[in-house]
DNA sequence: CTTTTTTTAGCACGATCGTTCTATTTTTCC
DNA sequence: GGAAAAATAGAACGATCGTGCTAAAAAAAG
């Protein structure tokens, strides 16, 4: 059976998510949401039992969210490269199509939380290493479909590719550097040239 | 004439700095650093007029320890491929080295002040630029020195080196990767490689 | 030494934080 | 419809925040 509360959590969720993309996981306070979405901060706090509860429940929404935006419809294209390309071109423009006014949701939470440990920190580790192992399974496709040589170390090829998004992040957002696309694609398209068979 | 208020603004930015490392800029509060420094709120407090003023000075101090750490001793190297090679040695063991508990002050400010107007995120910005711009100095000179063949775009070079190391800081400190250095080691050899004359 | 300047401490302020408890309203079930 | 359950609001708590004001202590200057 589905209950008003959970529509109200979720409409809770998707504004948090967004505003713990420029403030932070730590940065959300009952307060500052309550006024937000005009509910009282008891009832709200009613929702998610702590701070802790919510920063939990935001971060689930967040890799649902980046699942369904990025990964899922990735998979419909052929196995191998383009499947690579789909990926690459969904994951960088993710954070404005979901609507993340902080940018990427996942490299803030992850500076963030690299030094507090707790039950946030390990959901957050356990939640990007599946996406990395996701990405390593991808080019271990295109090695068996034969576009890339079998000389490729998946893990290697995943560190490059994850750098890569790292720096356009902070070429786009701390510089505002124009040519970030361009720099983005270049060096995808390297590293793609690097690893052909 | 050096005062003694010059001695302690130090001794409380060197713990700022280390501080902001872990928790942000936005982290820091004057009660957690005059607890930790055994000082008064109040007197900590007159040495910077605001919080705004201690960030500043915090941005500043970690830049100058960054120069000294980094900068200044690879600059000993010579020109071209050695010198870019001490950069990275360094730039990469610079952490640890200046005792920053949370990892490099600057990824973590960066990631934080991208979306944060003001002028802590515009001496931010104007630091990075500053390092970019070295670093393409330098790959500059490997091309001049012959190190480096003439179509290397310094740019990108030095865009791809970043993520390199954005994504060796993402390894070792979220993902506790045993194998971030060889990694890191790799990409990087990737990188000179194809720049090579 | 004394005087002046600088540095530090103490205390209070309004604001906001996470959280708890109780009451009221709204939804759900029969 | 009414009864039970769920969702929301209101007020209050102790703590911490940045900041200002005032006084005492320490350092620098003569």
């Amino acid at each position: 059976m589905i209950q008003k509360g959970d529509i109200t959590r979720q409409l809770i969720l998707e504004h948090a998510t967004a505003l713990a993309s420029q403030v932070g996981l730590e940065g959300l306070s009952f307060g500052r949401l309550a006024e937000d979405l005009d509910l009282s901060k008891s009832g709200l706090f009613a929702h998610f039992k702590s701070l802790q509860g919510l920063q939990m429940k935001v971060l689930e929404h967040a890799a649902e969210r980046f699942t369904e935006t990025v990964i899922r419809p990735a998979l419909k294209a052929p196995r191998g490269e383009p499947r690579l390309r789909a990926i690459f071109d969904r994951w960088r423009r993710w954070p404005k199509e979901s609507r993340m006014a902080g940018g990427c949701f996942f490299v803030a939470a992850a500076t963030e939380l690299d030094d507090r440990p707790g039950p946030a920190r390990d959901l957050l580790v356990s939640q990007q290493k599946d996406w990395l192992e996701t990405l390593a399974g991808v080019v271990r496709s295109a090695i068996a479909e034969g576009h890339f040589h079998r000389r490729v170390d998946p893990e290697q090829f995943v560190y490059e590719l994850y750098g890569l998004m790292l720096a356009y992040h902070y070429s786009v957002r701390l510089l505002n550097d124009p040519k970030a696309d361009r720099r983005a694609e270049t060096a995808f398209e390297s590293l793609m040239q690097r690893a052909k068979a």
